[in-house]
This record gives C-alpha cells, sequence and structure tokens, in this order.
DNA sequence: GTGATTGCAAATCTTTTGCACTAAA
DNA sequence: TTTAGTGCAAAAGATTTGCAATCAC
C-alpha cells in the first residue's frame, strides 16, 4: 500500500457524516475517491477517470474498490448514475434534479441547469408504477 | 445453412427499398430480421432477444450478424438506439419523435406518445454543437 | 478481536473483429 | 465473376466476483 498524503486523510466532514449516516466506514480509499470526486465543483466521471485520477494523485485504488465505491456512494446519494452510452457508466456528482447535455464525439457530458428546461406536460406513470426520475438528454454535436 | 421458410422469404417491399436506397443487400439475415423487428407493432429489443426469437423461428443467424444488422438498421434510420441500462443497448423500431418509460425492475422500455411531454423549454445548444435528438427518460419502478 | 473493506486475478457479459466461406447481383 | 455479407471463434472492454489479506472500530 502506497502511503497516502496527509491531505487525503483529514477527513470530510460533509462525507464523513454521510458515511456513517448510512454505516460505510470513512476509509482512506473512500474518503480519498470523495475527495477526488467532490472538491472540485460538479463533475462528471467514469470509473476508468477515477481510476486514472486516483493514480496520478499517488492513491492505490484497485479498479474493484473504485467500482465498489462509486455504487456505494451511488447509493448513499453522493452521486447519481447517467446512461448516455452503452459502452460505460457515468457518474455525476450533481445530485439535485437537472439535465445533460451529451456530447456525442467526445462522449463528454455537461450539465444544463435545471432552470433551462421545462417540462410543461407529463405523462402519467403507467399502472402499478411510481415515477422514480425524469431525465432529459440533449444529444449535440459537431 | 438451416432452411428459412417461404413465408421469411417473402421481401417486405418497404424495407426492401430502404435497403436498396442505401446499397444493403437484402439478404436472407436481414430480411428475417426485419420481419421479427417490423411485423408487429413498435418494439423495443437487444441483440440477445432479438437472436433469442429469431432461434425460436428457426433462423439461424450468428451473433455477429444481429449486431452488424442492428447497427446497419439504425444507421439507416429504420431503427433507433436508446441507452437506459450501461449492461445493454436497446434498438426502438418506432423512430419517430417521442420518449420512454424505463421500468427499473424489469429492464422494460415502454413508448411515451410525443404528444404527452412537452419541452416549453429548451437550452441553446454549447457553442459549436447543434442537437441531435432531445430524449426524455421517465424512470418507473413498483 | 471481529467484521467490513480492499486488492488481485479470474470470471462474466456484451459487443467487436479478423478471416475464410457463401451468396447476391 | 465480383463484392458484399455471414459465421465462427477469438479479442476486446467494462464490470463483477471470490477469496485471502488488511483495516476500522
Amino acid at each position: 500500500m502506497v502511503a497516502i498524503t496527509k491531505e487525503f486523510q483529514r477527513p470530510f466532514t460533509k462525507v464523513l457524516n454521510q458515511l456513517r449516516k448510512v454505516g460505510l466506514r470513512p476509509t482512506r480509499q473512500r474518503l480519498a475517491l470523495a475527495k477526488l470526486l467532490f472538491e472540485g465543483g460538479n463533475r462528471h466521471v467514469t470509473a476508468e477517470v477515477l481510476h486514472a485520477e486516483a493514480q496520478a494523485a499517488n492513491i492505490k485504488v484497485s479498479i474493484a474498490t473504485i467500482y465498489n465505491t462509486l455504487h456505494q456512494f451511488t447509493s448513499v446519494g453522493l452521486l447519481r448514475e447517467i446512461f448516455v452510452d452503452s459502452q460505460r457508466l457515468y457518474f455525476d456528482t450533481y445530485i439535485a434534479d437537472h439535465h445533460h447535455f451529451f456530447h456525442e464525439g467526445s462522449g463528454r457530458l455537461e450539465d444544463i441547469p435545471s432552470d433551462q428546461i421545462v417540462l410543461s406536460s407529463m405523462p402519467s406513470p403507467p399502472d402499478g408504477t411510481k415515477v422514480k426520475r425524469v431525465e432529459v438528454i440533449v444529444r449535440v454535436e459537431n
């Protein structure tokens, strides 16, 4: 196990609390990944990208742990999964209601502030089901 | 090569024309798959499902050909790809503008007639890009 | 100490590819 | 014929799993 700098060990109060609340231990890996994910502004990452960033930051985390962590964070509500491409999973750090531009060429996701899309008419869900989420994806290309 | 019944060999005028128009030869496999795809009402299939149906109908088609065909049909405009699940690609036979319910439990897709969703406000696409498609996915669960 | 978490490598699953064979025109 | 299309098996990628080692509490 490669040393993890002090900086990464300093707990994130917000994440730490979230993790404790749902019974996820605030391990080094989880805290380090949380730092990468939540320190800047809102982000969209894939497992691969996050793994690369972790390595660049000298945090040794296995790909299996990356996936575990992304899914755990998602189930805790820290992340949100977005499906725009059959080849890879995107995780969004911005969990409030909003929508996306998807750049077909580059595979990049971009947030659309929620006030820029208004659904003036919504269908009622099929019998026996309830709406979990409404997503609008605007596919763009150059 | 297993015999393909007369029924499956009878050409589909519509599909046949579409294929010819873009220079795709109306082969037995393509015609047979087109029959499965377009004969009933609108459908949402995955490669796996279509392959299983083909086998059940005694049409011997390899999985590679299934994928080739689905992608070719998509590029000709006979099908439309929808991404709702990271695990598999869905192809929709209904290509006009419309949206979807996605049943999270079963992985089933259901069409939402286009008049049931109205976007009263749309963001302008990022500089240098143009909108290719707008998709609304309403995720529901029981 | 004890149970949760991690790393590793192997397994799985979907989709793609390379290439020899077959069929459409 | 000539060229596109097909099947097969292997490759490629992404994600998951099993299990022993390690860590948080």
